[in-house]
DNA sequence: GGTGGAAATGAAAATCATTTTCATTTGTGC
DNA sequence: GCACAAATGAAAATGATTTTCATTTCCACC
């Protein structure tokens, strides 16, 4: 098992809390950080066994990562420019809960993202 | 575009109406049934833009492919031991709607999963 | 200040699902 | 049969992720 490498915790903060693997990698190149793609993906998953980050996937199944701990929150993202924006989800936090109730489950989390055509697309 | 084949949906529906890709290819080649794995393809994307089947994602990225029920719900769906329950999403159809609309986001889907450990695990 | 082993790194190769290309086959109406 | 469109599938391309493995960096101990 390796640790994560600082850097790449502050460059997912620095990009929104929420990137793929690539992204973040491009993303350090860019800014003139010298590390290579395997540590960028060694650092995520260590950050996700460590409950640092979440991990879920996009429509086109590519890993997405982002951070935990924030304000728990949820996402209506752009399929054309692929825009985000964090949204409230009290309506979801209670069914949850409820539906995990009702059916004995424990232990439970969930997702719920929201995907359309912003505006300008 | 390309229209499905039927021996396609025919082995989706013999494997539990649930099943990838690759596993509907395997199925039919054990069977002796001849086809390419591009037609698979092509016949469970036709399924999926025909809205006769779903497509959710395993959490490996692997994209899976199920027969619709006649209403549109999600799952909740238990971490040890991968058994589903089917689950009405009222609170989320409302909240999605309702998220989209307040943002200017239209042609909206969502997905919401629900996951944690069965009474048994 | 060495020195040895453990941990971290990253380039390159391997893996694997999925998509694309393109040549061939099949079906359908004339 | 003939032309032409749709369907098929083998092989190559793509792209994310993982694995391999040789090299570098750290660190505890002398
Ligand atoms: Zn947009
Ligand atoms: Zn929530
Ligand atoms: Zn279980
Ligand atoms: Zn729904």
């Amino acid at each position: 098992m390796s640790r994560s490498n600082p850097r790449v915790l502050s460059t997912l903060e620095r990009a929104g809390g929420f990137a793929s693997a690539q992204e973040v990698y491009r993303l350090m190149q860019r800014e003139g950080e010298s590390i290579g793609l395997t540590t960028v993906y060694r650092s995520l998953q260590s950050l996700v066994n460590d409950k640092i980050v979440d991990v879920l996937r996009r429509d086109d199944g590519e890993a997405i990562y982002r951070l935990c701990g924030e304000a728990h929150h949820h996402h209506l993202v752009c399929k054309g420019c692929g825009d985000t924006v964090e949204i409230e989800g009290g309506a979801i936090e209670k069914w949850a809960k409820m539906m995990a109730e009702e059916h004995g489950f424990r232990d439970v989390g969930h997702t719920a993202e929201i995907f359309g055509l912003c505006a300008k697309c």
